[in-house]
DNA sequence: ATCTAAGCGAGACGGTACGTCACGTCTTGGG
DNA sequence: CCCAAGACGTGACGTACCGTCTCGCTTAGAT
């Protein structure tokens, strides 16, 4: 997913010599997903990788640029991270929904991942860019929809800064996650959006 | 200020000894805060941060932890951080502009240095609960009391939820500057507070 | 030259299968040559012939057991080392001219490579054989037929050691060459020659 | 012996710092020695050392350029090396004498050890240089120092070539141990010898 | 005017991880 | 059955920092 070669476009025909062990690939995902349990971000080294899996160094490096890129890997790869929500004929409950799902991820020790991870990204890479947008933005265009539909259905006025109130929303969430200064749970996900949608209704 | 050493209870007189070379503190916090604008958190390192002024690794480890304690240091001094604002008679005209000063210096390559903190205090260290009382949290509290003010006045009505709406007003701006999704400016910061506001209002 | 592979004992046809490209082989030399000169026999890897060539590593494998193999063989091939010596009838004048024709070549950038090529020989492999016999001790063989013809035309004493001499009057010349400490001129190679003669002569 | 820092002529007092540890020096030395007799030059690579003796690779770097700086220190420290002859009444006779132990020397494993070394002190570091004059020309000048003594004795006429006949004697000792085509035996070295005087007696 | 404890710079120490290179082998599809 | 391409596990390379330690030298209060 983060292969650092972009596969020329040979529009048909495998792409010559000796194609790349899938299953190297996902042990090596796999230890990192361990890794990332035992000891957080910074236990995920190549070194460990390679000497855990049995995959050479080499290999690992012609799959990801550096370690931090195999642990986003592992996190992309961790199931039902951001689940979409099933869209309902109430996009306003199918919001709370999803931002109950999130708060509930978040408590995990998935979620002190995905913290390590956003600190991780900081850097300006490539990589940083895929997270984000996987991560922290999907989400939030998932309730563009939602609000768009809202505005559609009457329930959000219509002159609302979308991108603002998308902030407004989701940020909180975030904030909580990397402050750790109040509890995630639902209680606290009702109280945020209650008190967004007062200032956002018809 | 991370000083790791219980000064011994000696109840008078100075410690025996010779005394700590405070000018050596100083000129290691200066190494740090361009070494921060260089390269950015990673760039702090002790062995750079020894060469650059001369000074001993043991000297500086007498002083701070580890490096990231030392770039922590720097930032916290740099100075009129999340600076306080003079309070007026219109509490949410200075919730207003304590937010923009807080996005104008996210703006600056401070602002870039404040993210990569972010970033690294995600470690539980004790490092990073004052990196974080101090400067996602103190702005915060601060909001509270203008907030709590605003309601004095009549001017939000009194059944808030005021963690929640802590939250709604300052998570989007740390949350830009992390994900860096959408500028920083004036223009944000308004519409932000306005949406918040406009679910606040009495 | 150094093939591994005993052709099959197929008496007539060709050897079924797709025949090996006599063209990749040659281009291998070439390209091992240049390498040669460009960075040393060290410069000679597998990775950089196969890459220069276009020609895969394994068809590389099939010709030659490694990379020195390659070097030696392309080193072998370079036309005119230790050319044969037109024997006229004055014996000891011919061994003279040989020696100077060794001298003279060693002098080249060729002698360097052959130097370490000496040098890569140590390891007691099938190839550092075939390098001794066909460099070192090629010489040395001429050497012996013209010094017995001496010995036939009463120039050099019967009773001596061959052995000895012959190490006596080719071992200087490599000496130096590996040693570097004096040089290979004409003057030098007349000198340990009458020096050497003069203890054989009749 | 090969450290890559000159110490600065500081006249008097200690260079600064921690001093080294030359017991770690020594232990490191040590397993050169065990590692080339166990699998030659090549089986002492600075992961091995590293690894048998605990101290760290950095520590070794210190010291020692590459790995095979560690080996040819650990050579030179192989006592007895080249061993000083005790300079007696009949220069002849010691020369002979050194030329046995010399001999005797290359016949024993060690001798293979210095064969690579040889080999490997091919390429022009100043590594090399060391070597060549501590192995190769150590012994040819002590030659020379008998020699002029035999001419003083009138035991070798004056008027000959001092290098070639130095060549001339020390040559076939290095060209058998790397050549490897006759044994290196009393019997060779005398009859070398003879044949070299032969041409050089008054 | 000593004594002595602590801080000082320098820098070596054992480690861990880095990212790269070359090795020699193996595995593809195509010729 | 050979070919190129190229991935594979191995293992060494030389470097960067880490946080600790050991030096000989101040420095300055306590004796």
């Amino acid at each position: 997913m983060h292969d650092d070669e972009t596969p020329p476009p040979r529009t048909r025909g495998r792409p010559r010599g000796r194609p790349r062990d899938e299953s190297a690939r996902a042990e090596v995902l796999a230890a990192a997903r361990v890794l990332l349990q035992e000891g957080g971000l910074t236990a995920v080294t190549m070194d460990r990788l390679a000497a855990r899996t049995g995959v050479g160094k080499p290999t690992i490096y012609r799959s990801w640029p550096n370690a931090h890129a195999v642990a986003l890997d592992a996190l992309l790869q961790s199931a039902a991270l951001m689940p979409a929500v099933r869209e309902s004929a109430a996009p306003l409950m199918d919001l709370r929904k999803q931002l109950r799902k999130i708060a509930a991820l978040f408590a995990t020790p998935t979620g002190r991942s995905v913290a390590l991870m956003i600190a991780a990204a900081q850097s300006e890479t490539e990589l940083a860019k895929v997270f984000r947008h996987r991560f922290m933005l999907a989400s939030r265009e998932e309730g563009r929809r939602l609000l768009a539909r809202a505005i559609e259905a009457g329930e959000v006025r219509a002159k609302i800064d979308m991108e603002a109130a998308l902030d407004l929303i989701y940020a909180p969430l975030f904030f909580r996650l990397l402050v750790g200064h109040g509890s995630l749970d639902r209680k606290f996900v009702d109280s945020v959006l209650d008190h967004a949608l007062a200032g956002l209704k018809a």
